[in-house]
RNA sequence: GGACACGUAGCUCAGUGGUAGAGCGCUGCAUUCACAUUGCAGAUGUCGGGGGUUCGAACCCCUCCGUGUCCACCA
């Protein structure tokens, strides 16, 4: 037996062992109770890190902790196709070959990219084994299986049959490079130090930091009880712009601060949400709205000789203009504020009018709530209970919709015949050159089959919803007459993601679903509560009446040895996997959890792992000693020592100990203690009394049988190592029992 | 503006009513005897400041100071 412990050499042949003795799988024993985690799908296309060793870790030491105790374990694993993310990425390697999506028809977009994620997939599943992930593969669903789909479909159209899920016109945050419109909850705010520009705007003079958004202005608004302006509300007055002279009413808000600026606001309601408020506010009040800044980020026709032109160019133009006909009041100021950008490609998103759908989110809220004050769901993570409770009562309704191909694409179809000059496509030709507009422009020369065939976008919002084409739901194309053409949009990605408990225990099978339903725990970041935990809590008591889970354990985010966030650019990235091969799995898992708290972030620097595979090593040379001790001493002159009865009760007590923080799910704590038990107490104490032959070497041995059962959750590998190297019992140690 | 956290040894953090803990780091000594990926000994802490409750407070309450995160947001 070597001095040293060598994980490189011992744990693919010891997770082999385990995987091909289907210990894994739940144990089918009647009288088991069920204990079920489903794994929150990590993205299939991309490599782990060190965020997801972290939840790995946990899941798989509550996993381990229950099947030793005899549970009917399950550990569903899965992956996501992570819709947004991987299309970027993808596209990103499009751009690197010339190319663009708008090259491909979305069908042969989808294909490519459902073939590059093949390529990648198996990565992060081969990942999560090294890392002793003890889960049942067997039960591995990809959100983009046939058998999740169709689920998923299936609770859209209930959604829809009961009445809560509506198609309207909404001002959404859209991204113009990435293409497509999101929900609130994705969207990121970020700083931003831009101009104040204060323009001679009629009677009045305006602050606003977007001179660009002018042409669309339908309304001016000051507030009611401002005595500087109060005898312009209701008026209309004129004003002299650079398109020349319009009208406008003035209109009384309360929204408006006098205080700020010059206490007179613009009112451009398709390009701000605040102001399509007002809109909505004042409807009788202000005409129509215009749209002066396009998908592309382009101004549109009614910017007149402005068209065409990208956001920030034409704002400097403008400002140019403004100036040359004194229509500037005065300087600009700088002014420092917040603006959502795209939590993928980081550029500002444009708030624009946009039809798509919507889920009714306040009636499923109330079963969220209730199961949250019933405590049928509890929340671990240092004060999110809280937060998921302002989330559920400050809810919005949900944009599903997503412009992206890489997705599941909504089961929604347009009655094209009679309405074409209600929609326009965007498409390929026989040349494969992308033609767009209006379809009755199109159907004459290239006819509805190969526009649907050879579709990249369809956009069915054209004109008032009045006059719309007709939609039906459904999973099939229509049978009924007309020329029926699918909606090119996918549904966000957290809405599959958000049905996960329910459809990967469904897709298993009734018994499984019907066995592991409710599961008990979930575990992932605080950072996703609102986007995911709490839409599977609204999605799962839609679809069964039950809350998806029983606790929420959220754990915190794994920072560099000096609290600083990971990050490429700052260079203190620690890739899990690296860290496995130098220093084993087992030191890797024990470093991430030691002394962890939920909703608390964890600083993990290279010498915390090293310390802990020191600790693997420690755990190695007990054992060392003990069978040493064993072969070398006669063992039928073993005489029970002095400290045998104190050894004893310590040991119940840690164990006893170490059970009920376990069952407590105090994973960082019960690390933390079966760690300074077992170094300082057993190794530390305990040897050196079995030298002095205070203590029998059974009782030692004893000792050491309890700690390896105690550490294995933990420290799968070398303590599964030692077990199989010593142990006279036949049953590996994955699957014996907890404590005796 | 609102909410949620955090402030404990040089650094990173556990501990949540009963004589201050771990990892990493530091100092000295030891070492054929399980392990130098080691052991023993040691130093550095008025547990952010102040007040209160209690026989007793790092822990509960109030307040102040500092830090972080999230949400909202005034064009």
């Amino acid at each position: 037996m070597d001095k040293n412990f060598d994980p490189k050499a011992v744990e693919e042949a010891i997770y082999q062992m385990w995987e091909s003795g289907g210990f894994f799988a739940p144990n089918n024993n009647p009288s088991s109770k069920p204990f079920t985690i489903i794994m929150p799908p990590p993205n299939a296309n991309d490599p782990l890190h060190i965020g997801h060793a972290l939840f790995i870790t946990i899941e798989d030491i509550l996993i381990r902790y229950h099947r030793m105790k005899g549970d009917s374990t399950l550990w569903l694993p899965g992956t996501d196709h992570a819709g947004i993310e991987t299309q970027f990425v993808f596209e990103k390697k499009l751009a690197k070959q010339d190319k663009s999506r708008f090259n491909f028809d979305r069908e042969t977009l989808y294909k490519m990219i459902w073939d590059y994620v093949q390529e990648n997939s198996g990565v992060a599943v081969n990942q999560m084994k090294k890392l002793g992930a003890s889960a049942d593969w067997n039960t591995f669903k990809f959100t983009l299986d046939p058998d999740i789909v169709i689920r998923v479909l299936e609770t859209f159209i209930k959604l829809y049959h009961d009445n809560l899920i509506y198609r309207g016109q909404k001002l959404i945050n859209y991204c113009t490079k990435c293409g497509t419109g999101y929900s609130e909850l994705e969207v990121e705010h970020v700083e931003e130090t831009t101009k104040l520009y204060f323009i001679k705007y009629g009677p009045f003079v305006l602050a606003t930091t977007r001179p660009e958004t002018k042409f669309a202005d339908t309304a001016v608004a000051v507030h009611p009880k401002d005595k500087r302006y109060k005898n312009y509300i209701g008026q209309e007055v004129a004003v002299e712009g650079l398109l020349g002279t319009f009208k406008l009413k003035v209109i009384a808000d309360d929204y408006v601060d006098p205080e700020f600026g010059t206490g007179v606001v613009k009112i451009t309601p398709y390009h701000d949400f605040n102001d399509f408020d007002v809109w909505q506010r004042h409807i009788h009040e202000i005409p129509a709205p215009l749209q002066v800044i396009d998908k592309q980020g382009r101004l549109t026709a009614i910017a007149g000789p402005y068209a065409g032109m990208k956001i920030k160019a034409a704002r400097d133009i403008i400002e140019k203009d403004l100036d040359k006909k004194g229509l500037l009041a005065k300087p600009s100021e700088t002014y420092t504020h917040n603006v959502g950008v795209c939590y993928r490609c980081k550029i500002v998103l444009e708030p624009l009018p946009l039809t798509q759908f919507f889920i009714k989110t306040k009636p499923l809220v109330e079963g969220a709530l209730r199961a949250l004050d019933t405590n049928e769901t509890t929340v671990m993570g240092a004060g999110q209970d809280k937060i998921l409770r302002h989330w559920l009562t400050n809810i919005r309704d949900w944009n599903i919709s997503r412009q992206i191909v890489w997705g599941i694409r909504i089961p929604v179809w347009y009655n094209a015949k009679g309405h074409e000059h209600q929609i326009t496509v965007s498409f390929l030709d026989h040349e494969k050159k992308q033609r767009q507009g209006l379809l009755s422009q199109w159907v004459g020369e290239f006819g509805y089959e190969h526009i649907a065939k050879n579709l990249q976008h369809i956009d069915a919002s054209v004109g008032s919803d009045t006059d719309s084409p007709p939609w039906v739901v459904s999973i099939d194309k229509p049978t009924m007459d007309g020329v029926w053409i699918q909606e090119t949009d996918t549904f966000d990605t957290w809405f599959s993601s958000g049905q996960w408990p329910v459809v990967t225990l469904e897709a298993n099978g009734d018994a499984l679903f019907k066995k592991f339903y409710p599961t008990s725990v979930m575990e992932t970041g605080y950072d996703i509560l609102p986007i995911w935990v709490m839409r599977m809590m609204l999605l799962g008591i839609y679809v069964t009446g039950k809350s998806p889970f029983k606790t929420v354990y959220l754990h915190g985010l794994v920072r560099d040895e000096k609290g600083q966030k990971m990050s490429k650019s700052k260079g203190n990235v620690i890739n899990p996997l690296d860290m496995v091969e130098k220093y084993g799995a087992d030191a890797m898992r024990i470093a991430l959890v030691m002394s962890s708290t939920p909703g608390q972030d964890k600083a993990v620097g290279e010498s915390t792992i090293r310390g802990m595979r020191n600790f693997s090593n420690k755990i190695w040379n007990a054992a060392r000693f003990v069978y040493m001790e064993k072969q070398n001493a006669d063992t039928t002159k073993d005489v029970p020592g002095i400290e045998d009865e104190n050894f004893q009760k310590k040991l119940r007590e840690t164990a006893l100990t170490i059970t009920q923080l376990l069952d407590s799910l105090r994973v960082g704590l019960a690390a933390e203690t079966v760690h300074n038990e077992f170094w300082h107490w057993y190794c530390d104490i305990a040897i050196e009394q079995r030298k002095r032959k205070e203590i029998s070497l059974q009782t030692l041995e004893d000792g050491l049988t309890t700690f390896l059962t105690l550490l294995h959750p933990f420290m799968p590998f070398v303590t599964e190592e030692i077990w199989r190297k010593f142990s006279t019992n036949n049953t590996p140690l994955i699957t014996s029992p907890w404590i005796k």
